[in-house]
RNA sequence: GACCCGUUGGUCAAGUGGUCAAGACGCCACCCUCUCACGGUGGACUCAGGGGUUCGACUCCCCUACGGGUUACCA
């Protein structure tokens, strides 16, 4: 007996509690549509509108969001390539979404350039923002163009008693955060604190009706002293307090703020695993709570490390006001080869390449398994000794003639003057300058202990001046040896001049000077002077350096040989006689 | 402040309870050599500190220190 009115009791709570609830329900139902009277398309249609990639199993779809702020750097192209190794190696889609939800910070031209500028560097996309208009069908694909989209889950979450208006003034929100920052209570609209977030239907309407404006707040369930475990595919599993802060879903304007347009976007582009900066990593329980609020798979998150730089004796992250090396164009300024910027990118973001590339010196990148386990988590300071040593590696394995054609290219965009000299002055001789060039740059690059000292474009040019006439300037030479008098070097260059033959093979060249050596008191072997020093002036290989100073105004260059044969016989002699004094 | 993430040589790092603690860049020395570069050989330089757990800890747990991130109607 007892029991049966104890369960009579229950099912009448029961019924009370489901009456409420649907009285709730019609009320939000309302709200909904005082809120968002102009969206009519239901959350299914959407569902419809982009459904499942047809991929095949196992395929990853990433994208990048760079906001159009014009500035793409370092850190972005990391990650780029990360997204875009992962996405093509599993015959997946790589896309490119333009997160323009900032309005403030658009900068005419950005697009543009952020393709290009990652074109550039061979990141290439599948879909998405393209130079020549927007390609795929999981589109639009800036954000700004998907208002609609964004706002019909706005109001779905309304509906479902998961969102709320907040009318909070700007004045408001900083007295709160004063109070709280006195309370010594953690800053944000959560909890108590979100003032708005049971107000009443009647109030909203009235509120509404007399022209109020108004964010779209989350309403969050979330107790911050309990977490929750997350798989993240670069760390692991990650441990996180529930989200307990009412963020905003959509500003007064009605866009979205990223927080919202990643869960909407990534849900519905179909996005697979998402890749991104550490920075993202405290907003990520605000992310999870999003997708479980609407009942959606979440995507694999891939958390990356944030690329660092040594300042004095502080390793800091890179910053876009101080370091002009985070910049993209630094590096094409400098005329560095993409190819090396990629193989260098990818050293730091997969600790096994390095190793894979020792073992597969020929191979694509292509080849190579990337993967995110093999992703660092800790800070990566940026080394530019790295990055030369990578990049001469990268260079020697281009051929001549393409090199040149990098270079010309470089030139004409980034040095004019140089390119002028260097090709353009007389068009009908652009053919045979073109074919000098080549030859400079091939000069000690074959057989199987090729010469690695081409970096990127400025360096080289320097590197290689003395074989232009009017970028070599004798008067800049180094010095003659010191153990070398002056009257010598007079001796030494009239000798060398007076036997100088063109046609001479490099043995027989270098046996004249072995000769000219010893003629003048100069050991004709290196080892011969070390064993006797006192016997000689010095050795054959400052006599050597006597005529490459001569002929090039340089102690360090490739061999003699070599370039006076590109250089010709017609300057080698009055290079030399020049320098007589 | 709170909350998260991280910490192996100067730098990038391998490493998941037993290793003489890989490898690469840089540095130094030597060799090759007409200079330089390349290449070769060798070297110096490492598990942030303290407690546990364990026969045994770079590896697991706790604390501390340090670095980084977040704490917006920015992304």
């Amino acid at each position: 007996m007892v029991t049966l009115t104890t369960d009579y009791t229950l099912v009448y709570f029961t019924n009370k509690l489901k009456l409420m609830e649907v009285n709730n329900q019609m009320k939000t139902n309302e709200l909904a549509e005082l809120l968002f009277p102009h969206i009519t398309k239901s959350p299914a249609e959407y569902e419809s509108l982009f459904p499942k990639r047809d991929l095949p199993e196992g395929a990853k779809v990433t994208r990048l969001g760079p906001s159009p702020t014009g500035f793409i750097h370092l850190g972005n192209l990391y990650g780029a390539f990360a997204d875009e190794r992962l996405a093509h190696q599993s015959g997946g889609t790589f896309f490119l979404r333009i997160e323009d939800t900032d309005d403030k910070r658009e900068v005419e031209g950005a697009v543009d350039a952020i393709i290009e500028s990652l074109a550039y560097f061979g990141v290439n996309f599948d879909e998405g923002a393209m130079a020549e208009g927007q390609l795929g069908s999981y589109g639009p694909y800036y954000q700004s163009e998907r208002g609609q989209l964004y706002q019909c889950f706005a109001k779905e979450l309304i509906k479902k008693g998961q969102a709320y208006p907040c009318f909070l003034k700007e004045e408001e929100i900083s007295k709160i955060r004063q109070k709280q920052e006195a309370e010594k209570q953690n800053p944000g609209i959560y909890g108590t604190w979100a003032a708005h977030r049971n107000l009443t239907f009647e109030e909203i309407a009235e509120r509404i009706k007399a022209g109020e404006e108004f964010v779209i707040r989350f309403k969050s369930h979330g107790d911050p002293s309990k977490h929750f475990q997350i798989e993240d595919a670069i760390r692991g599993t990650l441990s996180m307090p529930e989200n307990e802060m009412d963020v905003v879903l959509l500003k007064k304007t009605g866009i979205p703020t990223y927080h919202f347009a990643h869960v909407i976007d990534d849900h519905f582009m179909r996005t697979t695993h998402v890749i991104r900066g550490e920075e993202w990593l405290s907003s990520l329980p605000i992310h999870v709570a999003l997708f479980q609020a609407l009942n959606w798979d979440m995507p694999i998150y891939c958390h990356t490390t944030v690329l660092m730089k040594m300042d004095g004796e502080i390793k800091r992250k890179l910053s876009k006001r101080k370091d002009p090396e985070l910049s993209l164009d630094y590096y094409r300024g400098l005329g560095y080869h993409p190819a090396a910027v990629r193989e260098y990118l990818l050293t730091i973001l997969n600790s096994n390449f390095e190793e894979w590339r020792i073992e597969n010196p020929l191979s694509s990148i292509e080849d190579f398994n990337f993967t995110t386990e093999k992703m660092g988590s800790s800070g990566t300071l940026f080394d530019l000794d790295k990055l030369n040593d990578v990049s001469k590696d990268v260079l020697v394995k281009i051929p001549a003639p393409e090199l040149a054609q990098f270079l010309i290219g470089w030139a004409k965009s980034h040095n004019l003057e140089l390119w002028k000299r260097l090709l353009g002055e007389v068009p009908s001789e652009e053919s045979k300058r073109l074919a000098y060039l080549e030859k400079i740059l091939d000069l000690g690059r074959n057989g199987n202990k090729p010469r690695k000292d081409l970096i990127f474009a400025q360096q080289i040019f320097a590197f290689i001046s003395y074989f232009y006439d009017d970028s070599f300037d004798p008067t800049a030479s180094d010095n003659y040896p010191e153990n070398v008098p002056a009257e010598d070097v007079s001796k030494l260059l009239s000798g060398y001049l007076a036997s100088y033959d063109h046609k001479d093979d490099q043995s027989a060249w270098f046996d004249k000077i072995r000769l000219l050596s010893i003629d003048n008191g100069y050991a004709a072997k290196p080892k011969d002077f070390k064993k006797n020093p006192d016997l000689y002036k010095g050795h054959v290989g400052d006599v050597s350096t006597v005529i490459r100073i001569a002929l090039m105004g340089n102690t360090q260059s490739p061999d003699l040989w070599e370039i006076q044969q590109i250089l010709g016989e017609e300057r080698t002699k009055s290079r030399i006689a020049k320098a007589i004094k």
